[in-house]
DNA sequence: AAATTCTCCTGAAGGC
DNA sequence: TGCCTTCAGGAGAATT
């Protein structure tokens, strides 16, 4: 599943592929995503040019004349740069370049979405609430001890609220949570300031790191031309439940917080 | 207001 | 070998 490592890898893949052409058609196979792709989506942005691309949290952006197209990859949502047309099962959307190139979304649970929002909107509701990126300078160490202060929601949930951070899902909020030796069903209130600190730091320095590489953890994920990710982050918690934690030996516990799985250390979290 | 539960979807994995 | 069941998850919506 694209994470924000990879969603800034996938953007960064595309970006000299598509920025700065003109687009000369669209095609949308299945209109029913998460919300239904826009039936306008084709008329509206052909003969347009696709001024820039950006990331915010998981959505990407691409900023064409007077608005922006809006893209969240859900589960299991590729963006591929292709030259052949022909399309298959669980292909939604081609967005076909003057110069023959095609940017096509791919996404077998269709949990990805599209929108267009039009400059004249103030934004888009799916991220008009986001919270600060995690890799700003306003993420920090005091920001979410402050956020936290008060609140008996678990650690793990705060840091997979969007509106809190964007971006961030379970298998980062698992990972950063290990490496900042705090439990993920500790109490938000509960977390000291130092902790904290420790948490925005692993934060910004796994996915720094993810992004470096060429960005991935997952299993299936590929980069814009296909590829395998061709770096893989050592897991340390996230699906190890019964196996050896590294650090320490201990064994690595699973528990179910809401609708999602938490892994973690007995031992190296607290 | 805050916290929890529900919802969409398909593929992988497990059980018999 | 194959079918059926269970599980996984991003994140907004609905509900408590």
């Amino acid at each position: 599943m694209p994470e924000l490592p990879e969603v800034e890898t996938v953007m960064r893949g595309i970006t000299p592929h598509i920025a700065g052409k003109r687009i000369e058609k669209i095609i949308v196979y299945q209109p029913r995503l998460r919300w239904p792709v826009p039936e306008e989506l084709p008329r509206l942005l052909a003969g347009q040019t696709i001024d820039s691309l950006d990331r915010r949290g998981k959505y990407l952006r691409l900023h064409i004349g007077k608005g922006f197209l809006l893209l969240h990859l859900g589960m299991s949502g590729t963006l591929r740069i292709l030259t052949n047309i022909a399309a298959g099962l669980h292909d939604h959307l081609d967005i076909l370049m003057a110069d023959g190139l095609i940017l096509r979304l791919h996404d077998p649970r269709r949990f990805g979405s599209v929108h267009w929002v039009a400059q004249t909107h103030s934004g888009h509701p799916l991220i008009n609430h986001l919270g600060p990126e995690p890799l700003s300078k306003d993420f920090t160490g005091e920001y979410l001890h402050q956020i936290g202060r008060g609140r008996k929601l678990a650690i793990k949930n705060l840091l997979m609220d969007g509106r809190i951070v964007a971006g961030l899902g379970n298998i980062y909020a698992n990972e950063t949570l290990f490496i900042a030796g705090i439990r993920p069903n500790r109490a938000a209130f509960q977390v000291t300031r130092a902790q904290c600190d420790r948490l925005a730091q692993a934060v910004k320095q796994v996915l720094k790191k993810a992004i470096s590489k060429g960005g991935t953890t997952l299993r299936d994920f590929t980069n814009s031309e296909g590829k395998p990710g061709y770096f893989r982050i050592e897991l340390q918690v996230y699906g190890r439940a019964s196996q050896e934690c590294g650090r320490c030996g201990n064994v690595i516990r699973k528990l179910r917080q809401g609708q999602r799985s938490s892994f973690f250390c007995p031992h190296c979290q607290k």
